[in-house]
RNA sequence: GGGAGUGUCGCAUAGUGGCUAUUGCAGUAGACUGUAAAUCUAUCACCGAAAGGUAUCACUGGUUCGAGUCCAGUCACUCCCA
């Protein structure tokens, strides 16, 4: 895998690139679907290609080899394979479940204990497990195994946290080094910055993480709950001290909005769950800002989901249609919700993009920001 | 004509003498950021933005310190026998 760097604005610190891997290039900036179990919750791999075009999703670590486990992967010869999607994979090592999964889990030098939420057994990841498994899931990126700390988190607990994050990641490197891939095809591993909200720890991290010098960095530890304001200060911070020719990848990112002021900070690579699981909620994000299609107000709102959306779903459908299959809790609903959350943000970043490369980003953002911001 | 049974917030339900009448569904909103999430939370008789206030268990009357609950009558519905 290598990052390209095409251009950067001028205006802000927006940069357009290619990210290029053995399942073919991403344009960055990217946003990329969570697909946690090997899935992206409601929406088929052809969908996935030719409605939300999506560039390269995501599986995870943890889930994966709990269910269906690492022999059934690698029988398929791969989650490529095993899934059916022909794209790039960046698969998370676990480290958001150490985070998410605060009260089954326990943390120690060596690694994490688990306890399984399907029957209760114990599992044990060390940074050279997390990057045994993903060897054998077989994703293009693939990360390093962090702790993810919560928000508020104490300065101790931050910077003792993000030190053990640091000497796991020396770990991953050295379990990356002394291992191959199992497909054929390379696998690149992105470290994480960690350090909470404290720029001391934050700028000590991307310090230690830059000097790793991986073919791609990526920030963690934010969208868990921080003010914006600090989410983007830490941001902003982190990419100013990141190496400029790699990628940079904000984990966890977030809203429309979100993604377009950390885009102006210098990311490049982004990946949330809001777009798929707020669809199958109800939320939708369209290009005249957010809405709750299951709102009473849509009832007789014959118009097009989003009259400006790119999708087909965004033509076909109208949002009282919409509206009926979500209340009749229809599985349909969240096909279409989901394509369309995704096709939107998809065409978010693949718009940002363009405004990047042809110099009119920053005026074109701060005027979404404003539209997207909006609930209607 | 005779007999038996049932009436609880839109629907369905719990409640057989004791504090704010239970639960589910439906309804109305809200939350959700590297997915234990097609989930969770609130609200859901009436007035009120809220605090709070006023009611209520088909209806009327009775027994009782106290009644959705017991008794009587009325009304409605269901079933059975003619």
């Amino acid at each position: 895998m290598h990052f390209e760097l095409k251009h950067t604005d001028p205006h802000s610190k927006a940069r357009a690139g290619l990210v290029h891997t053995d399942h073919g290039t991403i344009e960055t900036p990217i946003f990329m679907p969570v697909g946690t179990h090997g899935t992206v919750k409601g929406v088929h791999q052809q969908e996935l290609r030719d409605d939300v075009e999506a560039q390269i999703i995501l599986g995870n670590t943890f889930h994966l080899y709990l269910r269906p486990g690492l022999d059934v992967i690698e029988g398929a010869g791969g989650l490529h394979q095993f899934i059916g999607w022909e794209r790039p994979i960046l698969t998370d090592s676990g480290g958001y479940q150490v985070y998410s999964l605060a009260t089954s889990r326990k943390i120690t030098e060596e690694g994490v204990r688990f306890q399984s939420h399907h029957d209760g057994s114990y599992h044990f990841f060390s940074p050279e497990r997390a990057i045994d498994i993903q060897r054998v899931i077989g994703a293009d990126i693939i990360m390093a195994f962090d702790e993810c700390t919560p928000y508020p988190c104490e300065y101790d607990y931050a910077k003792r946290s993000m030190h053990m994050t640091h000497r796991w990641l020396k770990r991953c490197i050295t379990q990356m080094d002394s291992t191959e891939p199992k497909y054929g095809y390379s696998q690149a591993l992105f470290p994480i910055v960690q350090g909470s909200v404290y720029p001391d720890l934050r700028k000590e991290s991307a310090e230690f993480i830059a000097e790793q010098n991986a073919v791609g960095n990526a920030i963690g530890g934010l969208s868990v709950g921080e003010p914006d304001e600090d989410m983007y200060s830490m941001t902003d911070l982190v990419c100013s001290i990141l190496p400029t020719d790699k990628p940079r990848y904000l984990m966890g990112v977030g809203t429309p909005v979100n993604i377009l002021e950390s885009i102006a900070l210098g990311v490049d690579m982004f990946d949330c769950v809001m777009p798929s699981r707020n669809a199958r909620h109800g939320m939708l994000f369209t290009s005249e800002g957010t809405i709750n299609i299951k709102n009473h107000k849509w009832k007789m709102d014959f118009s097009p989901l989003d009259i400006n959306g790119t999708a087909y779903v965004d033509q076909v459908y109208t949002k009282a249609y919409l509206h009926h299959l979500i209340k009749a809790k229809e599985n349909l609903a969240i096909q279409i919700a989901t394509i369309h959350n995704l096709a939107f943000y998809l065409a978010l970043v693949k718009e940002a993009r363009r405004r990047i490369l042809d110099g009119t980003f920053r005026a074109w953002k701060d005027e979404q920001v404003k539209i997207l911001g909006r609930r209607i």
